[in-house]
DNA sequence: CCCCGCGATCATCAATCTGTCATAATCCGC
DNA sequence: GCGGATTATGACAGATTGATGATCGCGGGG
């Protein structure tokens, strides 16, 4: 899943169809979901930037679903915005207490939608133009490239996904297992190792450019972006 | 166990993963436990950061099994909470006796339960997570890595934990028994003698900083971080 | 139908880390 | 200063863990 996807839980399909035209206008990628479930599913994949839950939802509630989001490691962090109907502000606060960052009452403007969208893009630190920059490293979520000093470095998509998921958290270590969730979505049974080959062939991409020490190995645990690429 | 684990004690179902919810929510890492007996087996590995505890158990009581993690050399230390339900009260005093930190009263807010959790955190002077930082010395225990005044210091991973508990503990002297308990885990089979061996591998990775003398020897007992380190 | 890019594994090699010893250095009380 | 006790160090051999190159398969074009 691109990283500048909204996932979308909404079960009215004229709403849910607007929503994601209006979305798609303004330059994000939908995923869009009838049902809480639908959406569990999707999350078993690669994590979208951000989540848009209807209150109302047939058999799981959306804050229920906002709960659940919340209790998992690999969700907590996710900007969560609600919609709810005139009359249900009485539950905004339990809205809230579920996690919720921000809501929006129906009806609503798409204009508005995405300005609070967007507003929560800022404070969660992801860049409005899609573009992630660390020193002389480039990458554009939107168009699937990185550069370094302007220059193009090819690479797969797994590693795309991998320095974007680094370049988003630098300082930080991973051990696999996240990795393999954040950058492999954890419905896939894939051997830990793999991600050493992975790590392996990003290094690979960017040594020409002799940025290969951008990924830095952390023994016995996992691995991490270099902390003079983050600074720089 | 990461380091900001709450050990959750109690037998009610529901309860216990309200809790788990509640406080993983606020960013710990939880570890439940239906019985004291299986409380304890969990306590045989790296200790948790705080210890939750119904007084109403099957087999051992909440309070029996406070008292014994106060008997317990490698618990006594612990922050230990209990869960009361009214018409308990007249108990407290023997809850405090057997020597609970604090007490919440069912039913309780889980807003209430992690501001005390925190305030026991703090009080017991566990920082939750993030950056350690003594002086000069700073850990970073999301990136795992050490540095000195900015600068990385590579050291082994258990150089790293054993660093990691002696600067959540400054001021304090652990004996070779408490070291490896706390930093190998217990159960493990490893002469005493070891202790000194990544003691002193500690302090090499420290020296070419003019910081080896951070960790200092307390004879015929055991290492502390040194003073001035704790003070600055 | 074959070629090719991409991805997952495996086997193997290399780099580090670990726990123990043996031995030297220190410390302490006398 | 002596002698025993305690700690510091250097050296090792084995065990872990990570890096790397090669292989096998899958699925989409051509």
């Amino acid at each position: 899943m691109p990283a500048n996807t909204v996932l979308l839980v909404e079960d009215e399909t004229d709403i849910r169809e607007m929503l994601t035209f209006s979305l798609e206008r303004a330059g994000f990628d939908v995923a869009p979901a009838e049902t809480a479930e639908r959406a569990l599913e999707i999350l078993d994949g690669p994590p979208p930037a951000l989540v848009i839950i209807d209150w109302m939802l047939p058999g799981m509630s959306g804050v229920e679903l906002a709960r659940r989001l919340r209790r998992d490691a690999l969700t907590r962090e996710l900007p969560l915005l609600m919609l709810t109907a005139r009359g249900e502000e009485a539950d905004k606060l339990k809205s809230f207490d579920a996690g919720i960052d921000d809501y929006v009452t129906k009806p609503f403007s798409p204009r508005e939608l995405i300005a609070r969208i967007k507003a929560l893009l800022r404070r969660s630190g992801q860049p409005e133009d899609g573009v992630l920059a660390l020193g002389r490293l480039k990458l554009d979520t939107r168009g699937h490239q990185v550069a370094v000093d302007e220059e193009r470095v090819p690479m797969g998509p797994t590693e795309f996904r991998l320095l974007e998921l680094l370049m988003r958290n630098p300082e930080r270590a991973f051990d696999r297992g996240q990795l393999l969730d954040r950058v492999w979505g954890r419905n896939v049974y894939v051997e830990e190792r793999t991600v050493d080959v992975h790590v392996l062939r990003l290094r690979r991409a960017l040594s020409p450019f002799g940025m290969d020490k951008t990924v830095e190995t952390v023994r016995g645990v996992g691995y991490r972006l270099a902390p003079q690429v983050a600074a720089g």
